[in-house]
DNA sequence: GAGATAATCGGAGGTGCCTCCGTTTCTCCA
DNA sequence: TGGAGAAACGGAGGCACCTCCGATTATCTC
């Protein structure tokens, strides 16, 4: 099947709306995304379009006016997904001990990618068309986490010797694992395994 | 999109046949094979299998009966073909000077990939699913351009410090070429290009 | 506040996918 | 040759995709 050529993604700059929504017009916007969220996540890439719609309380119609096609609804879905994951960074470390929220937020990195597993095809597509979007969100995840590991390390809570690219490999580990059942399951401890290993001989640490 | 999967395809033993098809049942098979390959070329993967059904006087459950996904009736005429083209080398190298053979069994090669290039996307899902396919078909290329080439040095008309593998490097490259509107005329002048070389410094050349 | 008007809505409709099952046809055996 | 029964046929029906355009608002101007 011929990729049918994508009429140019907008909404790349966030400073520069190119127009700005009427009301309703935005409301019915943010509705769809959010139903398109769950919806993705609950049955992959084969949610239907006509169902979120329908959900979102809006016509078929004003999905495709403002999404022309699945692939432009999951770009935005994924980068939404990408902001609030790099986000609750933020109001981890703010909340929590250091090594606490690197944790923390390595397990929510999980469920992230957990959600993601469904979507791959039309995430393969997307990158394909447009593959800028991926060099932008791994690289807010790469600082994400960098600043994470920076403010343990400086609390002396986790080891020092470590490289953020060393982490970076084994959640991308997490990504390509197959899909099992009980895949969520031992990715978590897989996580859980990764943090004692970088408290291990940390300054704070008993030994 | 979860690919669905295949429910284990059949059809794989020439020798075997699990049970004859009753008449019609292959008859009316022939008929959609002969059509879908037609089609698959003219319009790519996003031809309609109803379409499909429909030029071959045959309602769409038979089709379905017979090829339960798209890419099982991909995959049988992608066979096909495969067979034609190295049923091709026997009869040009029975008709023809054994680098007259060479050359024109490479241009055929050109028109082949040519027809594959719609079709890329079920290809690859076919990829995925069952390897296997890929392993069979693209030996079976190798072998009748080595018997076509050992012919053509053998007799003189080639030079003989070549390899297969340079030419197999060679014609891959046109596949994987951009497809630009021009591709099979570049592509055909290519493959005339590499027999030149081929001839150049052979026994029969005036050098 | 009322009207103009441009932006937005939403669903009917045409097409394709795929399943299910009543009907038709072939094949085999007596 | 003439059924009986298995095998194959084929299309109706349900769902999804996507387009198109008349009806419906939100917003702006006076």
């Amino acid at each position: 099947m011929h990729h049918k050529e994508l009429p140019e993604l907008k909404e790349a700059k966030p400073s520069a709306p190119a127009k700005r929504l009427r009301a309703d017009a935005s409301r019915n916007r943010e509705k769809l995304i959010g139903i398109a969220a769950i919806e993705f996540a609950e049955r992959g890439g084969s949610a239907s379009l006509e169902e979120i719609a329908r959900k979102a309380g809006v016509g078929i119609g004003t999905l495709y006016r403002h999404f022309p096609t699945r692939e432009h609804l999951v770009e935005v879905v994924y980068r939404r997904e990408v902001e609030a994951l790099c986000d609750a960074a933020v109001e981890l470390a703010r909340n929590n001990a250091p090594d606490v929220a690197l944790a923390e937020w390595m397990q929510r990195f999980v469920d992230y990618i957990a959600a993601k597993r469904g979507m791959a095809n039309s995430l393969r597509i997307l990158f394909d068309t447009n593959s800028e979007v991926f060099a932008n969100t791994s690289g807010m995840i790469g600082s994400a986490l960098q600043r994470l590991v920076d403010a343990a390390v400086a609390d002396g809570s986790v080891r020092s010797d470590i490289d953020i690219s060393d982490i970076s490999q084994a959640l991308s580990g997490i990504y390509s694992a197959p899909d099992t059942p009980d895949w969520r399951d031992r990715s978590r401890r897989l996580v859980s395994l990764l943090m004692d290993g970088l408290r291990w001989g940390s300054a704070r640490s008993r030994r």
